[in-house]
DNA sequence: GCGATTTGTCTGATATTTCAGACGATATAT
DNA sequence: ATATATCGTCTGAAATATCAGACAAATCGC
């Protein structure tokens, strides 16, 4: 009944797919894991045994084992499980044993308070763009983002910076064909991503706007690692209507902040 | 040499420890993750190894998975690990699925940045105590605590409230008979312990000083969950010398936000 | 109310994964 | 420079964790 199981690409396992082999417990995990953030809220057991391809007995051992080590939890009382405590000390223990990772998310956050408007830490995730961190604006109606939803690069303005350190043939064998048609059904040149890479590399920043939406402006400012690699941006997203004055004072202070945090050389 | 296995309660796997046994990959990458959390620092695959009591082989096998995954990622060129950005993701997930959790640290957070004090979000895991989330007072020397760092609950104020619903019996079989000696060498009597706890929870809140360090004063107030089980309380930690009125006028408020957190009836 | 689906738990068999140990290469110490 | 310890990778064999399927109880749908 169902064979296109056209795995687009996906970072890490990769693969997936296939019916009925055997797997290890730890990939049944991870893969569960994937599945959780994939979706974003609480699933039953049988429905995370349907989106890992595993047996329900499996699955179930699997769950109980990840609960009882808190890594998930029980939420409502209808058999709902979602990511547990233990995750969130994880993630924490992650985003702080790096003072430069610290620093960086200060900044974001000092950056989203002083203006008021949503300021984002960006990066790679596998061949797709994810935003790390983020500190939304205030206001009842607010632009705000998902941490750890995937995105194709082309549609981002960080992607045109992250990709910087890339050959053009690199970049082409790294993003999916698909990826870039845009959410209207509009398609990205090839080309044209790659002249937008070369120019925000020289720029030392990206602006888009129109791309995955209608509504917003996004800017993106570079912060290179050690090597000098674009492993993080720092991105502000605006109302498209922002004024041209108001934008350019945001992408000031953006480029600022962000070159105040390179790791390379200045 | 080692023949005590009193599995003092704990949660998860508790103990460790045992020899020779052939275990689930599930559990080591389980022991795996608490023992990085514990240790609060990258590790080598060896020192991992010794720390989980896996076989070197294995060891390599499960952190090459994880890495995979970036649920480990490498850190430093001496081949130590550390979480890695997939834990950020799940643990940010964690944080943001659930309104009420999310409320909770928003009001932590405002807390912490109106009175320029240490805040904390602290809860129960296994019969530990443990910082889940906190606002670290800003200046250059500053009361700080890390997320996730398990400590003896009565060495805490927050422990007298997370064991309010318990009887006294429960209680005197939760807590191991050792987490009464504070660091300093004094134990606490059960029995004044237990007295806290009744005093604690019909105040509705709870200060302690001099317990676990020296020069901190702790006061937390409960958030009970739907219930009416605290399951999580909000804290201030203070300088010893913060003098009264300070003291009187931090309460007030923390009890206020608190009680405007609590799931339960009032 | 009754049939159809789903849930959570068990079981036994076997395909797999864990484990011990060996190996050369690399670091660390004397 | 030589000895010692550790690193990272492989291998074969044995122990066992995963799987299919059965089951009763709970839930759903009408």
């Amino acid at each position: 009944m169902d064979n296109n199981k056209m795995e687009t690409g996906g970072h890490g396992n990769g693969g997936a797919s296939s019916g009925g082999e055997r797997k290890r417990g730890i990939d049944r995990v991870i893969m569960l894991l994937e599945a959780l953030l994939k979706r974003r809220e609480p699933a039953r057991v049988g429905d995370i045994a349907k989106m890992i391809n595993a047996p329900r007995s499996t699955t179930y051992e699997i769950v109980n084992s990840l609960l009882e080590a808190e890594m998930l939890e029980n939420v409502g009382s209808e058999g709902h499980v979602y990511f547990g405590r233990a995750m969130h000390l994880f993630g924490w223990a992650y985003g702080h044993h790096n003072a430069h990772y610290r620093r960086v998310i200060e900044n974001m956050e000092a950056m989203g308070a002083e203006t008021g408007e949503t300021a984002q830490l960006c990066g790679l995730r596998g061949n797709k763009y994810v935003v790390l961190d983020c500190r939304d604006s205030p206001g009842p109606f607010r632009i705000s983002s998902d941490v750890g939803v995937e995105v194709p690069v082309p549609w981002t303005a960080s992607g045109r910076l992250l990709l910087g350190h890339m050959t053009d043939d690199e970049i082409r064998a790294f993003i999916p064909r698909e990826d870039y048609r845009l959410p209207d059904g509009r398609v990205i040149a090839e080309s044209d991503f790659l002249a937008e890479i070369a120019e925000a590399r020289v720029r030392g920043y990206s602006e888009t706007s129109g791309l995955a939406d209608r509504f917003t402006w996004c800017m993106a400012a570079p912060i290179p690692d050690a090597r000098g690699i674009v492993s993080h941006t720092l991105c502000f997203v605006l109302p498209v209507d922002t004024p041209i004055g108001r934008r350019e004072e945001l992408l000031a202070l953006l480029r600022e902040r962000a070159r105040s945090l390179s790791l390379s050389g200045n």
